[in-house]
DNA sequence: TTGTACGCGTTATCAT
DNA sequence: ATGATAACGCGTACAA
C-alpha cells in the first residue's frame, strides 16, 4: 500500500516535488503528468490531510457552530435542515465539515473551535443580540459568516431574510381577512428572529390603527410555549394569532382545539418558518416560507467567498420569503 | 502571541520535550509542572492540532457518517436528536466531530471519509439491509460503530432497538384493545428498521390468529407515505394502523381527518419514535418511545471503548424501547 | 526527571 | 520543467 508522497516518486522515477505538483496542480509536463497520475490512480495513494495541513496552512474543513438551547435544537426540523444545506453546498465545495453544538458554555465552544486550529472558515448561527461566541469568532483572525445577524454587525458577513418584513406581510395578511384582535406569540426574546418579528408585528398593527400592547405573549419557538400562550391570549379575545414560528403555532392550535373552537372562523392562525408539518396541520398553516436549507447553503457559498479574497468587504445576503396562505387563515372552517 | 511549544519552551526555561510531557499528561516534577502550566494559561497557547496528528497519528477527531436519502434526513427531528446525542457524548469525551450527510454516492462519501485521514474512527448510520458504504467501513482499519444494525454483522459493533420487539408490543395492544383489521404502513423498504418492524406486526397478528396479508402498505417512513397509504387502508375497512414511524402516522391521521372519522373510535392510529409531536397530535399518539439522543450517546461511548482497547470483541447495545398508549388508542373519541 | 534528536508527510522556496 | 531542501509544530524513543 503506497502511504506517502516518496514512494509515489520512488514509483514514478520522478521527485517529491513534482508528485506534489501533479496534485496540486503545479506546471508539470504533459508526459510526467500523465505517467504520475497513473501511478496515483493505480496505487490509490490518499494524500495525508495532516501533514497537508501543517505544511500548507490550509485543512479543507469548514467548521460550523450551531450553539443553540437544548431546548430548541432539533426540536423541530429547521435547524437539520439548516445543517443539510450547508452540508450540500461545502461538499460541492470540496470541503469537509466539523460541527460543534451547544454542550458546554459559549466561552467553552469558542475555545474548542479557535484551539482546534484546523478549519479555515467558521458558519455560525447568530441568533441572539448579545453573543459572546460570535464576537469572538469575529474578532479572530477566522474568517467567519454568521446565519442571522445583529444590527451592530457592520463589519461582519452573513446570510439572514427580513425578519421585520415577513412579519408584517402575515400580520398585515390578518388584517386584510377583517381580523382586528390580532395577537402575537413571539419567540424566545434576545433572539434577533424574535425581537425583528415583534417589530414587523407592531408596525403592522400600528399602521392598521389597531392597539397590541395586550395581544403579546412571550414564547421560545417550542410548542409548549404556544399551548400556554394561547390559553392566556384566548382570555384575552383575539381573533386571530401570529406565532413566531410553526412549532409555536402547533401549539397553539392544540389550546384552541381544546376550547372546541373553530380555525379560522374563531380564530384565525398563522406560523413562520414552512418546515414540512405545516402544511398537514388541520387546518394547513398559514405560515412564512423561508429557505432553511438555501440559507445554509448561502452562508457556505459566501464562507467561500469571504476566504477567497481575504480582507475584502463584508458580505451580506438577504434571502427573500414568501407568504404561504392556507387554510389556516382562509378557507374552511375547523369542525364543521 | 505565543504560537509554538518552541516559544513555550524558551519561556519556561524548560526543553520543549517537558513542555509536551507537561501537556500531554508525562511524568514531570510537581514543580515545572506547575511552572509550565502558568505560563501555558497566561500565554493562551494552544497546540496545532494538525502537528499533534501528524506526530502522533492520533486526531481526536470522530467522524459522524449519516448517508441517509434526501426525502428522510432531516425531515423531522430524528436524526437531528441523533446527532445531538453524539455530539453531547463527544464533548465530554474531549472529542472533536466531523460529519458527513449523504450529498453524493455512497461510493464518494466512502472515498471522503477515508481519505480525510483525520478522523480516528467513524459512527456510521445503518438504516439498509444493503449498504456499501457501511461495508467499506467495517472493512476499513478505521474504528466503526453502526446505529442500526444487520443481521449478518457478526463482527460489526453496533447500536440498536429491537424493533421487532417493539412493533410486536404496539400491535398486541392494538389487539388487546379490541382491534382485528389491524394495519401497517411499513418503512422505507430495505431498511432493517421497517423490515424488522413488519416481522414485530406480522407475528402479532399471527399469534393472535389475525389475518394481515391485504393490510400492509409500502411507506417511506414519511407524512405523504402514510396520508396516501391511510387512504388505501381505509378503503379496506381496518379498524386500526400502526405506522412505521411519528410522521407516518401525522401523514394518516390527516386522511383519517378528510374522511371524517374519529379516532380512536372509528380507526385507532398508533407510531414509532415519540418524537415531540406525537404527544401534540390531536389526539396526542400512542408510540414507541426510543430514546433516539440515548442511541448517539451510545454510540460515541461505544466508540471510544472500540478505540480504546483496539481487536477487542465487537460491542453490540440493544437499548430499550417503551410503549407510549395516549388516546389515539384509549380514551377520548375524537370530534365528539 | 529532563534533554536531545529524529520522524511524521506534505508544501513551498530556491536553484538548476 | 524539475530537483534539492528547508520549513510546518509536535510526539517520542533514547540517552543522560
Amino acid at each position: 500500500m503506497v502511504r506517502t508522497i516518496d514512494e509515489l516518486a520512488r514509483l514514478s522515477g520522478v521527485s517529491r516535488a513534482t508528485v506534489s505538483r501533479v496534485i496540486n496542480g503545479g506546471s508539470v509536463s504533459d508526459k510526467t503528468r500523465r505517467r504520475v497520475e497513473h501511478i496515483v490512480a493505480e496505487t490509490g495513494y490518499r494524500p495525508n490531510l495532516a501533514a497537508r495541513t501543517l505544511a500548507s496552512g490550509r485543512s479543507g474543513v469548514v467548521g460550523v457552530v450551531m450553539h443553540v438551547d437544548p431546548h430548541l435544537l432539533f426540536r423541530d426540523a429547521y435547524f437539520g435542515q439548516l445543517l443539510q444545506g450547508m452540508s450540500d453546498e461545502l461538499v460541492d465545495l470540496a470541503a469537509g465539515m466539523m460541527l460543534w453544538l451547544g454542550n458546554r458554555t459559549k466561552e467553552q465552544t469558542l475555545d474548542k473551535v479557535l484551539s482546534s486550529g484546523l478549519v479555515d472558515g467558521v458558519i455560525v448561527t447568530a441568533h441572539y443580540r448579545d453573543d459572546p461566541l460570535v464576537d469572538g469568532l469575529l474578532a479572530s483572525d477566522l474568517p467567519t459568516v454568521l446565519v442571522g445577524h445583529r444590527r451592530h454587525d457592520r463589519t461582519a458577513s452573513y446570510v439572514d431574510v427580513d425578519h421585520v418584513h415577513a412579519a408584517d406581510s402575515v400580520t398585515s395578511h390578518l388584517i386584510q381577512i377583517g381580523r382586528t384582535r390580532i395577537a402575537h406569540i413571539t419567540g424566545m426574546r434576545g433572539t434577533v428572529a424574535a425581537e425583528d418579528r415583534i417589530v414587523g408585528y407592531r408596525r403592522a398593527m400600528a399602521r392598521a390603527g389597531l392597539p397590541c400592547d395586550d395581544l403579546m405573549i412571550d414564547g421560545d419557538f417550542n410548542a409548549p410555549s404556544g399551548a400556554t400562550g394561547a390559553a392566556v391570549l384566548l382570555d384575552r379575545h383575539c381573533d386571530a394569532i401570529f406565532c413566531a414560528n410553526d412549532s409555536t403555532a402547533m401549539g397553539a392550535l392544540e389550546t384552541i382545539r381544546a376550547r372546541g373552537l373553530a380555525v379560522p372562523g374563531d380564530v384565525a392562525l398563522a406560523g413562520f418558518d414552512d418546515l414540512d408539518f405545516a402544511a398537514r396541520l388541520d387546518p394547513p398553516l398559514t405560515t412564512v416560507r423561508q429557505g432553511v436549507r438555501d440559507q445554509g447553503a448561502e452562508a457556505a457559498r459566501t464562507l467561500f467567498q469571504l476566504m477567497a479574497d481575504r480582507d475584502g468587504t463584508p458580505r451580506r445576503v438577504i434571502l427573500p420569503t414568501e407568504l404561504v396562505i392556507r387554510q389556516s387563515t382562509v378557507g374552511g372552517v375547523l369542525r364543521p
